[in-house]
RNA sequence: GGGCACUUGGCGCAGUGGUAGCGCGUCUGGUUUACAUCCAGCAGGUCGGGGGUUCGAAUCCCUCAGUGCCCACCA
């Protein structure tokens, strides 16, 4: 064994070796486990390479799958890859425009190949990266989204909702990002603070026939505040609040809109904040959500003023045509003119982005697919509120909760090409009539003529991440699998996908298997910078695991990550300090082992099967850790995983390494005890390294390998049984005797520090106790004495500090 | 705007009612024989401010301040 312990020289070498034993492959497991456990992993998208969130997530799956493998569980970690619609799309987009070129320049079926080939080459890129952290998945079983039999899922899927009704088709208010020419989630947005302007527009009151002629006086108009002021010509209505004292009396009356001179009403709406502006909102149902709202609400006319390509559309008359901002300007002219611009101010403001392109978000009316959720939800509600799902920590059931019981509907479609395509067929000859079918129909059922024509949308790539838990396992086919790992144990995620993954999975298993997808939901931390700050590539606050895994090992890495969390914890500040303490403890071990070898080598025969203690250091450690297995094994059930590594780290460096293993070398020496200290040294090492494998699998592999004594019947540390407890060798009362004896030893070392007496320097007398060899080892820390500068302890001095110390009983 | 969380020695954290701990750093001393990725030890904190409950509060309650994350329909 070297010096040191090189992760480099090892890790890939044992990764091969567990690869080769097949054991990731639960069906593969020696002994033929029946009680299953199982994980799906979150599939990370096919543009993703490794960061700190995947390295803590994988980490926390792995710790539970060699956990539950060793207990002897018929574990699988089922991996996989999502295909992730708009992020893999902007990627490619993004590689094409290297090369001068546009999606809409290749086409569709070009673009998806070019998509495909994409995901050749880098898709399992991160997967490979999960193998470099020791992640012990089934990579027999990995699946990606868009693979035959998992489109055949997601078809199936849509197929039944239509089925029962849950989908509907219409024209609804969306996020529409210009660039990628598509309706986006809400949660697909960014925001950002801009400075930007506040219009006051004066729209006049219906009565004055001659409004021109009032321009200044304010009872004749309402002031509207507006940042957009080119969504006037879309306006359909002003709204008020209710309570608002200062147009009570108005609501109801009609307004003139400026320019196009259209009759629109005063409405009153709860939504309208009477603190902002004047109080009063103009209405643009077409181009803003709230307004669509409140449009919907009141009846209003939705009029489209703004295309889907950021120009004016023919309903904006004599501005038709012209990009939105040049409009913007034009029109304040002319309303100025009018005299109906009160006053302009400069006003901050959010406003929105595509979270993928950074273009800027144009509310838009436009004709998609949705799910019907108040119903499906109702279940998914049901099974957290009894806990038929846990939620850990438990604060984050309400939120998940809170989203379900005001769930909106989920627009599915998006106007994307690299997806699964909507199982829809449109007449060509009356447009709006379709049928929903996996395969092109033969006959047109409406015109009996024409070819019918697939929908051109494809579907949210959360739609088909909902079926994940299940589709992987083979679904909609009802095969052994899924039989044997659905519902599965454990989803580990990340906070920010409660809902749009969580949520949408729960009530998609419980709608189509009729069975929660996973018993339960372990939201872990999210990892921050050292400074608080997010982690991220466009900020440049990200830091890349395998740089990490590069120079300090993937144990190390895994291990200084668990390390700083807590289970309830909600952030975490990354702190690299971590990951050097958890590679010197790596070391640590590592170098516990190269002693426990060669003495070993001395003695080549001892087994470790009979325990026999003898020495109050025997009693105290083999108590020390009975004890340890319970509570390693109650943390790691209970997802305290930092606090188990903290534990089981203080077991090792500071009682096995620093008191027992330097009171052995006294054992050791005595021909009465050599043979069973060293066989204690075994065992507490082999107890150790079997603790310690969940968190940092491959050096605990390796030094088991090396060492090639503790097997007793596998052959790979991976599959070897979980430690049990033997009850017989807890030994409080030895416990706390030995704690005092500590106690004693540490306060000499001070004492003799005070006195200025060097650490080395021994002094002869003698001590009855009745442990010899322990007296022996405190030998040099309790008596002084130098030929050279004879700094002697007078008898009665070390007498007086012993009984200071008290707590043991020993003679001079 | 709402929700959740955090605030403990220079830095990162543990500690949830009873004598303030850990890692890193600093400083002192130590290395022939498992490890300097080490060993022994010192110094360093009125536990964010204020108020309350209690015999007793870092810990429970109220309040204020700062920080972070998430959600949201402020034109």
């Amino acid at each position: 064994m070297g010096k040191a312990y090189e992760s480099k020289e090892h890790e890939a070498e044992i990764y091969r070796l567990w690869e080769k034993s097949g054991f990731f492959n639960p069906d593969k497991l020696p002994g033929k486990p029946k009680k299953t456990y199982s994980i799906s992993i979150p599939p990370p998208n096919v543009t993703g390479s490794l960061h700190l969130g995947h390295a803590l997530n994988n980490t926390i799956q792995d710790i539970l799958t060699r956990f539950y493998r060793m207990k002897g569980r018929k574990t699988l970690w089922l991996p996989g890859t999502d295909h992730a619609g708009i992020a893999t799309q902007n990627v490619v987009e993004k590689e094409l425009a290297k090369q001068g070129l546009t999606r809409h320049q290749l086409g569709r079926e070009k673009f998806t190949e070019k998509a495909w080939q994409w995901k050749a080459k880098y898709g399992d890129l991160i997967l490979e990266q999960l193998k470099k952290l020791g992640c012990s998945c089934d990579w027999s079983r990995t699946r990606f989204t868009l693979d035959k039999n998992y489109t055949e899922a997601v078809l199936t899927a849509f197929i039944n909702y239509h089925k029962k009704g849950y989908i509907y088709r219409g024209p609804r208010i969306v996020n529409w990002c210009l660039r990628c020419t598509t309706a986006i989630s809400d949660i697909e947005i960014k925001y950002q603070e801009k400075k930007g302007k506040l219009w006051y527009l004066k729209y006049p009151i219906k009565g004055d026939t001659n409004y021109e002629l009032h321009t200044n006086d304010a009872n004749h108009f309402i002031v509207v505040a507006t940042t957009r002021p080119e969504t006037m010509l879309g306006d359909t209505a002003v709204a008020v609040n209710p309570k608002d004292k200062r147009y009570k009396n108005l609501i109801g009356q009609k307004l003139i809109l400026p320019i196009v001179n259209r009759e629109i009403p005063i409405v009153s709406h709860r939504l309208v904040d009477v603190e902002f502006g004047t109080g009063a909102v103009k209405i643009t149902p077409a181009h803003d959500k709230t307004d669509w709202q409140i449009g919907k609400e009141n009846n209003l006319e939705v009029i489209n003023v703004i295309g889907p390509e950021g120009k004016m559309t023919k309903e904006a008359g004599k501005y038709a045509g012209l990009p939105v901002l040049e409009a913007r300007k034009k029109i304040v002219k002319e309303l100025e003119k009018l005299n109906l611009l009160e006053k302009v101010e400069d006003y901050q403001h959010q406003i929105s982005l595509c979270d993928r392109c950074g273009t800027p978000i144009e509310p838009q009316i436009s004709t998609q697919w949705f799910v019907s959720m108040k119903k499906l939800a109702k279940p998914a509600i049901k099974v957290v509120k009894k806990s038929k799902i846990k939620i850990s920590p438990e604060r984050y059931k309400k939120i998940y909760l809170d989203w379900l019981d005001n769930i909106e509907d989920w627009c599915i479609s998006r106007q994307l090409w690299w997806g699964h395509r909507l199982p829809v067929w449109f007449c060509q000859k009356e447009k709006d009539k379709y049928i929903v079918s996996v395969n092109q129909p033969k006959k047109c059922p409406y015109c009996n003529k024409c070819k019918m024509k697939q929908s051109e949308d494809v579907l949210d790539t959360w739609f088909s991440s909902a079926l994940w838990p299940f589709a992987t396992l083979g679904w909609p086919k009802k095969t052994k699998d899924l039989k044997e790992f659905y519902p599965t144990s454990l989803l580990s995620t990340a906070r920010d996908i409660l809902y749009l993954w969580v949520a949408r999975m729960v009530f998609s298993g419980l709608e189509f298997l009729k069975k929660i997808p996973f018993e339960q939901v372990y939201i872990h931390s999210t990892i921050l910078t050292l400074e608080g700050r997010r982690m991220s590539k466009s900020l440049g606050t990200g830091i890349d695991p395998l740089e990490l895994i590069n120079k300090y090992g993937a144990d190390a890495t895994r291990f200084g990550i668990i390390y700083q969390t807590n289970r309830d914890q909600q952030a975490i500040r990354f702190d690299e300090r971590a990951i050097v303490a958890a590679r010197n403890f790596i070391n640590k071990l590592w170098n516990i082992s190269r002693f426990i070898a060669i003495q070993i080598e001395t003695e080549p025969k001892i087994k470790i099967k009979n325990i026999k203690t003898q020495t109050l250091a025997d009693h105290w450690i083999i108590s020390r850790a009975n004890n340890l297995i319970t509570s390693i094994t109650k943390k790691i059930e209970n997802y305290e995983f930092g606090e188990a590594s903290k534990e089981i780290y203080e077991f090792v460096w500071h009682d096995f390494a620093d008191w027992y293993l330097e009171i052995s070398k006294f054992q050791i020496a005595d021909p009465g005890l050599k043979k069973e200290t060293i066989r204690n040294l075994k065992l507490i090492l082999c107890l150790c390294l079997r603790l310690l494998h969940p968190f940092i699998p491959f050096v605990t592999e390796q030094i088991y390998q090396q060492l090639n004594t503790c097997t007793n019947s596998s052959d790979l540390l991976m599959i070897a049984s979980w430690p049990k407890i033997k009850k017989n060798f807890i030994n409080l009362k030895k416990e706390k005797e030995f704690a005092s004896v500590k106690e004693m030893v540490m306060k000499i070392r001070n004492w003799k520090i005070e006195q200025k007496i060097s650490p080395k320097e021994i002094v002869d007398y003698k001590i009855k106790t009745e442990n010899k060899n322990l007296l022996r080892y405190a030998h040099q820390n309790l008596v002084v004495r130098s030929a050279h500068n004879k700094k002697i302890l007078a008898q009665n001095e070390l007498k007086d500090l012993i009984e200071k110390l008290g707590k043991v009983k020993l003679t001079l």
